[in-house]
Parts: structure tokens; C-alpha cells; sequence
DNA sequence: CTCGTTTTGTGAAATAATTTTCAATAAAAA
DNA sequence: TTTTTATTGAAAATTATTTCACAAAACGAG
């Protein structure tokens, strides 16, 4: 499926170009330079112009890129221009506020089943998701076709619940919970650790004296 | 400030591993090996011998890492002794999950004051910390000597906020919006973008068929 | 106290990512 | 048309990070 092998540090930069080009796009700009670029995504221009080089000549010399042309691409690129569902499990406090933004604006993402153990809150619907009892996970996303779940229950439960849900064809996690759960090597896993985001962070300010964003 | 001088991507694993130390601690374990370790926190044993080598020889050869000396060794590093208060800007759905979470347990981070601009919100409390008008914002800032700011508010107004509390003498930010905002040099911001993690995973899913964590 | 085993610590090699540099070229100005 | 300016694309240099692989140290069994 990999038609082109970029390294991971570009891949997690597109969906940043992808939103700025949007930005521009809607301010009917139709051009734009590396450098320009740059600034707003805080990426130095030289490092965009070799992420932007690994899909192939996209700018022109002496004029720079074509918005909606880069824009079009990107599109492409990272399947925006098709929908895709996630579900949620754990709709507790962040669970919650996750579901209520559902990443609606142009984004391609939409979480369209949510789970949780609650009786209370088996078969009710929360900002437009309907939330299904655990009981029903592997069916609902086998019969949804869901392949990527968000992971917002309490660390204690996040394996077993890593585990139904692999077992329900789940290839992608967002994981929310502070515990790195063990998954078979399909599937993918990417962490979201707020409490280690705000350590390092504490870290950096502590024995770095110099800044560099990242 | 920084005696030692270590790798970034080191310093981003360091609350990681002390997280896990703790568990081990509780669990009365009083000896790990880096292999040991490396399951747990999926992380090569090889890249856990050579970050914790920055700090010197914490290990003893033929049998591992003392829990506890290392446990102490990284509460000093991260400044796990000493509370630090963190103020929360925007209290909507984020900002109130991350409020009412206030990463509480065996953490040493506290959300200790929170702003909107909400009147409604203005001078109550939620989940027991305070809540101030935004025109309080540099003055308790100053006063409670917060250095570092969680924002969680529309991007639309991200930019002017972040400067109002850099104003306020904020060197740290942990910026929760998609717009990547720009602050003098001294100041550190760490970026959580849920949007964007979310397409990475899409994105890594659709175009890689192999797999490794992060 | 000796010996086999475990496991660290670390040079060196491999890999990954960023930054610098600059020739080539397009667009704009003269 | 010619010149100037802007800007890419790509190679090279640099910097950062990970991994390999093994000697040396320390453990623990006997
Ligand atoms: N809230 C935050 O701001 C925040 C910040 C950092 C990390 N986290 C992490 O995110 C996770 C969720 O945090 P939270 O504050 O939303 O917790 P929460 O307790 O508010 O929500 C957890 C939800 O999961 C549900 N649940 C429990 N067991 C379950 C199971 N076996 N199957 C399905 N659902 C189950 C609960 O009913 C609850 O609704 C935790 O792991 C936490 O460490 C949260
Ligand atoms: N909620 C999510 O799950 C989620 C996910 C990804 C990203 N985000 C980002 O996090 C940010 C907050 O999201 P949210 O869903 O909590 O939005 P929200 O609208 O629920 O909350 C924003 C809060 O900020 C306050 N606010 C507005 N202008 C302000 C100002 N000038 N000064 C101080 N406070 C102000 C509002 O009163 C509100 O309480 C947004 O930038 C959003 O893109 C949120």
C-alpha cells in the first residue's frame, strides 16, 4: 500500500501543512513559498521543502507552490477526501469532552460509536453518539466496520479493553490512558500522554535554557 | 541549569520510565533489569541503558537497576519533590476534563488557578480550583508566580491569549489548539494536537503495513 | 572462593532527521 | 529583451538517535 516510503518525522508533519494550506485556501490565496509557509507552521522552510520533495516536484522554482494544487494533493494523500469512523471506549470525564468536539470543522474524522461500562449509559446518545454497552463491543465494530478506536477508560482496564477491541479488528489505537499496551504487530498504537507532556515540558523548562519548539 | 546536558528524545522518555518505577516500587519489587523494563514500557532495552548512562552508572552489572535508587535518582531529576502549579486558560470541554482530572495522583503537576472569559464562569470554583476573569489573567499570573499555562481555548484566539501570558511572565505552554503559536525564544511551547494525531494514525494506518510504536 | 551466568555500560556502526548550500529556473522589473 | 530577484529541488554536510555487540563487572550457586 506504501507506494511512497517517507520517514515518519514528514508523516506527522502533513496533517499540519494540510491544515494551514486550508487556512490559505479560504483566504483565496493561490501561492505560496516555503518560507512563508514556515512561519505559520513553525517548521523551518528547508525541512518542508524536503518533506514536500518526497511526493515529487510539487512548487515551482522562482515562484513556489500552488495552494490549491499542494492542497488538492494532500487530499489525497491523507484520505481526506474519504470519511473515516472511529469509535470512542470510556465516556468519562475526557471521553466526553472528546466526543462533544467529534473534530467536526473540515476534518475527515468523525467518532461515530462510543462504548462504555455504564449501565446508565448503554443505548443513550451523546452529542449525536450513540454509546453502546461494552457487551456489544466486537459485534458493533466488526458490523460498523471500524478499524480505529480512541481509548479514554481508567489505565487499570486498558489492556483487557485493548484486547476486545483488537479482537474486534481494530488495527489503530489513540491512546489516552498512561499504560503502553501490548498489541499484536498490525496494529498501531499512538500514545497521548497529557500528564508525561506536561512533565517534559516542566523538564525542559528546568535544565534547558535555550528553546526550540519540540 | 542543566548540568547535564541530554538528548531530547531521552528527556520525552524520562517520565515515562519514572512512571513505571513507581509501579514497580509499589509492587515491591526492588530490582529491574533494562530488558524487564523495556517490555513494560516499549521502549529497546538497548536505548534504556544508554539514557539512563547519561545520568552515569545508576545500574550495577549481573543485576539491574535498584528501584528505589533509581526512583529517588529521577524524583530529584524531574522535580517530582517540589509541586508545581500550572494555570489552565479556556474551561470548556477540554479545559474542564483536564480540570476536573487535575492530574491528581502521584503526580507533582496542579492545575492551580484556571481563566475564562466566560462572566458566568468568573469567580466560581470547578473541581476545586478557582476560576478568574481574563482581565485577571497577568496579575494572578505574577502573583501566584505560574510559570506555565495549559491552553485550551478557540483557536481563533489562541495567538492573543498566549501573548497576554507571556506578558503575565509564563515560560511555559502547553498549547491544546491547532494553531501553532508564536512566542519570544525563552518561551517553550509543547504542542498537543489531537486532530493531528489522530489523521498521523490514519495516515501511518493507509500507508505502512509493518508496524513500531510511535 | 571459584566459576558460570547475568546484565550493565559504551564504543562503534547504522539509521534517521535536519540544516546548509547552491545551481537551476521562473517570474517580475527594467 | 535583458536583468534582477525569488524560490525550488537536490546533494552534501551536519547533527541526532538508535541499535549492535561485547568486554568487564557483579551476582549467586555451590
Ligand atoms: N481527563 C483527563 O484530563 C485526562 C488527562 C490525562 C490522562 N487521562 C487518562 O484518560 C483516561 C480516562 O480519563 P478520564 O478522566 O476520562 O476518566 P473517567 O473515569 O472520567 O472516565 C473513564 C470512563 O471509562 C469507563 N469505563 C471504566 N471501565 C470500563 C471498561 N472496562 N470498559 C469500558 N468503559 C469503561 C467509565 O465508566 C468512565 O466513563 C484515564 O486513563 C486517564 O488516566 C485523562
Ligand atoms: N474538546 C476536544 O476534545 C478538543 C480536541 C482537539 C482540540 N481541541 C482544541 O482545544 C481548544 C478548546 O476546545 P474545546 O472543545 O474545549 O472548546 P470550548 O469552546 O468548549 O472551550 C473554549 C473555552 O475558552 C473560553 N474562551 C473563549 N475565548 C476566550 C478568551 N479570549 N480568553 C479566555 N477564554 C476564552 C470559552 O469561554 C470556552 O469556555 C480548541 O482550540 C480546540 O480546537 C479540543
Amino acid at each position: 500500500m506504501a507506494e511512497i516510503k517517507i520517514p515518519k518525522a514528514t508523516a506527522k508533519r502533513l496533517p499540519i501543512y494540510y491544515r494551514y494550506l486550508n487556512i490559505l485556501h479560504d483566504a483565496e490565496k493561490n501561492r505560496v513559498s516555503s518560507t512563508e509557509l514556515s512561519e505559520a507552521v513553525k517548521v523551518d522552510s528547508a525541512t518542508i521543502r524536503r518533506d514536500f520533495s518526497y511526493f515529487g516536484a510539487l512548487g515551482k522554482r522562482g515562484y513556489g507552490y500552488d495552494v490549491d494544487t499542494l492542497l488538492k494533493f494532500f487530499k489525497k494523500i491523507l484520505n481526506q477526501d474519504k470519511l473515516t469512523n472511529v469509535a470512542l471506549i470510556g465516556v468519562g470525564n475526557l471521553g466526553n469532552a472528546l466526543l462533544n468536539f467529534n473534530f467536526h470543522q473540515n476534518s475527515n474524522v468523525r467518532i461515530s460509536a462510543a462504548f462504555d461500562i455504564r449501565p446508565d449509559l448503554a443505548n443513550t446518545v451523546q452529542s449525536g453518539v450513540p454509546i453502546y454497552p461494552m457487551s456489544e463491543l466486537r459485534k458493533q465494530l466488526e458490523d460498523q466496520q471500524i478499524k480505529i478506536v480512541i481509548l479514554t477508560v481508567p489505565e487499570s482496564v486498558a489492556q483487557n479493553v485493548t484486547d476486545d477491541a483488537v479482537a474486534g479488528g481494530v488495527v489503530g489505537i489513540l491512546n489516552f490512558t498512561p499504560l503502553r499496551v501490548s498489541v499484536p504487530t498490525n496494529v498501531r498504537v499512538q500514545n497521548v500522554d497529557l500528564t508525561n507532556e506536561l512533565q517534559t515540558l516542566i523538564y525542559f523548562l528546568d535544565h534547558y535554557n535555550d528553546n526550540e519548539e519540540n
